[in-house]
DNA sequence: ACAAAACGAGAGCATCGCTCTTACAACTCA
DNA sequence: TGAGTTGTAAGAGCGATGCTCTCGTTTTGT
């Protein structure tokens, strides 16, 4: 009669159906992967995936309700596989240097955009259909903020930040945001700073955005070097010695 | 026998056929960006437009060839559209308070992206369908930033600008680019300042783009008046007083 | 007045997202 | 072991899309 009694054939025979289905629902992401790769966002079909697998179209939606679903879950992984290669390039600096951890993310961030431009657009390009902002994401999306805040707080409490002086204090407004931002991502940081902080990672993201959406075209030629030099600038209006 | 006796006429029954096809290709446009603004581009329907026009789906094909076509014509309106709001808030300025022009003409494209979310993501969100870089969308592109590149301009040649003095020098590769750009927007203006300029003006669309494609949710609450801050240290770094 | 070009209407094709029903397989549990 | 439950795949189908083609009609140029 209890269910607990049967708990760990419950839990077996679950895990023999789940495996299955975990796997499934894997391949029809890493599938969905490859048509976006190829097609971009608006060119993922549901259909296409079902085919690719040998399925029949409408037994993707055992595993994704709609397509918005399959799109919400290549977009999390997209915000993971960015947070990966931020944490890696920050992870082969030295932890001093403060200024070469920033371009290193900087640099790492902008690599995997130029290889993964579908996916990048469909992580920080326009939303893509009726939209919404799915609330699994928010997470995910964190995790390159963090290493990035990581790197500010930690030169911030050794006392390596040199602040430009050239920006008016952030507006009162801001002190709430900031408060939450401390307790999160940058541990220890004034207001001034995490305003910094805040403008130098969204002009990295301008930045690539410009560049792979074609803003730059017949503009910058060597769009590298000058990702580099604008992201020092950027790198030093928020304090970052070097 | 020569077309040229004919000349007269020939322009006369031309602009006769072609007014009413102007007119119509006009009102396709007006009606796409309705839905556009309503719906979003992935939304954007041949077959809607021409139901609501009361014609049949096929004889928008009379107008515009593929359904990218019109998106183009839209994009090329949404360039104008911000390059208009730019000149306008540049010229309710003073024309020495060369920061408050900055952050006029700031204000003014945030504003005008605000108001049209869809349309500003058509044109500086990642590119919709197979894409293309259309080359009749540089022209209107470089609207805007042509009166950004008339305040730094103007403001190095008055002798107003105050280099923040932070940033490296740019790089060897940059100065090709920088000449043209001096030649085009920028005239007069020195490497340093135009590499500048150019980070500035995509760290503006960075933000707007983060704040409309929902990076700041939960993370900015007044974020016109941190918009404003981030922008004023941008103008700085470029040189701006102010 | 007459040939050529432009045009609107309609039917049609392939595709899409998604729903519903049906049949089969695996699992549960007495 | 055998009956009942449940997850699954398959198929048909709906409404809608972008786009093509054809077929009369109107407008244009000579």
């Amino acid at each position: 009669m209890s269910p607990l009694c049967y708990a760990g054939r419950v839990n077996a025979s679950r895990t023999a159906r789940e495996r299955v289905r975990a796997e499934l629902t894997r391949e029809i992401t890493e599938v969905a992967r490859g048509q976006l790769a190829t097609e971009g966002a608006g060119g993922l079909s549901l259909r296409a995936v079902a085919r690719e697998m040998g399925m029949v179209s409408s037994a993707i939606y055992r595993y994704f309700p709609s397509r918005d679903d399959l799109l919400t879950a290549l977009i999390v992984d997209g915000y993971n596989a960015i947070g990966e290669v931020a944490e890696q390039a920050d992870a082969t600096c030295p932890a001093g240097e403060y200024a070469r951890r920033w371009l290193a993310v900087c640099r790492a961030i902008r690599d995997w955009a130029l290889a993964h431009p579908h996916e990048y657009a469909l992580v920080y390009g326009s939303p893509v259909p009726g939209y919404q902002a799915p609330q699994q994401t928010i997470g995910p999306a964190a995790r390159a903020a963090t290493v990035f805040g990581k790197i500010i707080s930690d030169a911030w409490q050794a006392g390596a930040l040199q602040p430009a002086g050239i920006c008016p204090p952030p507006p009162e407004s801001f002190a709430a945001d900031a408060g939450a931002l401390r307790e999160l991502v940058l541990p220890g940081a004034p207001d001034d700073v995490i305003a910094a902080a805040l403008g130098c990672w969204t002009a990295l993201f301008g930045m690539i955005s410009f560049e792979l959406f074609g803003q730059f075209e017949n503009v910058i030629t060597d769009r590298a070097a000058f990702f580099a030099h604008t992201m020092a600038c950027q790198g030093r209006l928020a304090g970052l010695p070097g």
